[in-house]
DNA sequence: CGTTTCTCTTAAGGTGCCCCTAAGCTGGGG
DNA sequence: CCCCAGCTTAGGGGCACCTTAAGAGAAACG
């Protein structure tokens, strides 16, 4: 499985290339905009991780010259957290998927994974636990067959809680998740969105551990 | 599931070796790398949490040795964040994974079980002795297969206990680990626990030894 | 740009469970 | 036979969690 990083940060980019190809990847990593259409004319990649503030030639000018050659390969795009407008703009010019910096390895394999499978056609793979189901990548719920009306943070407060089946998630843990790194909550707003979860999903799937946290039980609702 | 726990740092160290039992593994901590090798020439771990600035011996070069031999026990290693060079170092040597300091012990745990899953696709770590089974992970029981409830202070007496099969804890210390550092109680309110867990799960299990405290013997309930 | 809608947080009040307490009981050891 | 450590039982209080409601803020709409 052959990857393009286009990354000019020196530190960034081997980071990247050790992770991904730590992750089972062979990593071709380009420094600027230029090399890469370069790259990209004549070669095939799997997926293209694509940082946005490039020498000679932009990441989005990357992007958009990319799908103007009707070319599908996936693409996911590092930009910073104060350029938001740029993950707009390309995400309108068909980037796949974004992560924000600074980011987490694992979301960047777990990204690219699931960039890849999609673009193979293959469905995502999706949490299911009795009859609730859970689809990341369309962040859809369904409870028997039933779709059900998520908000994001409930969704993702779901979605931890699916991922870590039979294993109780303090109270810190889903808060740190939940809310990135900074301006935790002081307040009840976690059992807030428990309740509602609750309420949408029946009281069965989400077990309260007392003075610890919650759970969701792997065999859960009959 | 035992674990060899590599960490110079008096404070770090205790910290996780708490942790780690807390998570229920077994946990063997060596203060520098040398007492690293020799413990890994002649025993076997199910996982290895290295830190790498160690007095006598590297914890690169105790990686290096260990893989020199062929041994593929899975390593996780410990490093701060200005030093990226040595993780991705690391990482070539054939390291599994990094944590960054300063960590969150969630985190480290929530690695490591991915990491010897990984190794041999094993299940969560349990706590056992007779037909009594611990799941810390999930905060559950079993009897015979059969599902316990406990109540949190039960649950806790009960991990402290299974963690020190076949030693006796004294009254005192089992106080000072439930209640944490500071209320101590002034009653019997640990023999009413002690009560409860012998009601639910049998009364062979837990020993009292008079005059000093109780014990769960590593054979106990046939 | 004002209006509307939606989500998330905050806060307050309620409730059920757990845990401590205490007091009587039991049995082993001196 | 007595004493004391531990066992047993029951009840009340406190706290963690639940539930509900409403306001702030952001996004969507015209």
């Amino acid at each position: 499985m052959r990857i393009l990083l286009v990354e000019d940060d020196r530190l960034l980019g081997d980071g990247l290339q050790v992770g991904l190809t730590q992750a089972g990847y062979a990593v071709d990593w380009l420094r600027d905009g230029e090399a890469a259409v370069m790259a990209l004319s004549t070669e095939s990649f799997a997926a293209v991780v694509l940082d946005l503030g490039l020498p000679k030639r932009d990441g989005l000018s990357v992007l958009q010259w990319l799908r103007g050659r009707h070319d599908a390969t996936p693409v996911l795009i590092l930009t910073a957290r104060d350029q938001l407008e740029d993950k707009v703009r390309g995400l309108d010019l068909g980037a796949d998927d974004y992560v924000l910096k600074p980011f987490d390895l694992d979301e960047i394999t777990a990204r690219l994974r699931a960039l890849v499978r999609r673009a193979h056609g293959r469905p995502e793979p999706v949490l299911a636990v009795g009859e609730i189901e859970l689809n990341p990548a369309a962040r859809s719920v369904t409870r028997a067959g039933q779709a059900v009306e998520l908000t994001p943070r409930e969704f993702d407060l779901l979605h931890l809680l699916l991922e870590n089946t039979d294993r109780v998630l303090t109270r810190r843990a889903l808060e740190e998740q939940l809310y990135t790194w900074n301006e935790a909550v002081d307040s009840n707003a976690l059992e807030v969105h428990i309740h509602h979860l609750r309420k949408k999903l029946g009281n069965d799937l989400i077990r309260t551990v007392r003075g610890v946290g919650y759970m969701v039980p792997a065999g859960a609702t009959p």
